[in-house]
DNA sequence: TTGTAATTCAACCATGTGGTTGAATATGCG
DNA sequence: CGCATATTCAACCACATGGTTGAATTACAA
């Protein structure tokens, strides 16, 4: 359908959309690394490899550097900075639907037991927990 | 390529990777909308905007609600908050980025003047300062 | 009941995606 | 030089994607 005028967040989020290549950035998290040390892990040709590495290039989510031969690729967080923010103007619905079901428990248990402790202890978002350890979203092995 | 074991998180940012399903949930921020209304202000037929809509319900990121002849959608922000999650392991990266730069600045300038004002102003991050306000990404129009 | 409105379905099409293989292109090394 | 190494290129293939149009389905309303 010729997609006349892609905008960058688009090859953000469709480079983000294989696990291959999340894996290929995982693995950057890590420190750099060439495009066959990249590819070892991932049973397919080189080349597919390759092509991978290249669609996280034109996203702008690494960085090539041509030493000879070999290609030192390493991660380049910006973009990444960018769909974060993006998600960001939506963290609200995520977190007011906690103080929604807050609310509701608190309602309907107006006049039962457990009001009390609810009160004295609001829940404030049950909270993620977990942001800095790897999150097991994106199959990272 | 077959594609069998697609994890979810790949659906998500599938679904995220187009402008128009970008712009749809944009518009669900707003409230509900029927199918109609959300297709009206793509310039498409209403089938490819329901094929749309489908692929946002496939990845969780919309509910349906069906009154009558007319579908209800909502969004539902749980896979955004996964996305955000995953991104956010990335974190470290654009904010040492930082830290970095700060280091480098501080050594560079080791006998210059400007380093009391930088020891006393660590400059922690400049922050992204635009949560609660919609990001331009994302031509969201 | 009859028509119209809301939505999906089905078939079709052009293009994109992710993979393959084999050849090409450099670069480093004995 | 001559060979191995690192990577890309080019052609090809199967299937997905995003769009179209026209018919089908279902529900409301006169």
């Amino acid at each position: 359908m010729v997609e006349l005028q892609t905008h960058p967040i688009d090859t953000v989020f469709h480079a983000l959309s294989d696990g291959t290549r999340r894996r290929m950035l995982r693995e950057l998290a890590q420190g750099e690394r060439t495009v066959s040390q990249l590819a070892e892990p991932h049973d397919m040709s080189l080349a597919a490899a390759s092509k991978h590495i290249k669609v996280l290039e034109g996203a702008g989510l690494i960085r090539r550097e041509i030493h000879g031969r070999t290609h030192l690729c390493r991660l380049e967080p910006g973009p990444l900075a960018t769909a974060h923010e993006w998600l960001t103007f939506y963290e609200r619905f995520w977190t007011n639907r906690l103080d929604i079901l807050e609310r509701l428990l608190r309602e309907e248990d107006a006049q039962k037991s457990a009001r009390d402790e609810l009160q004295k202890n609001p829940l404030k978002s049950p909270a993620p927990q977990k942001s800095e350890t790897e999150p097991e979203t994106g199959e990272d092995r």
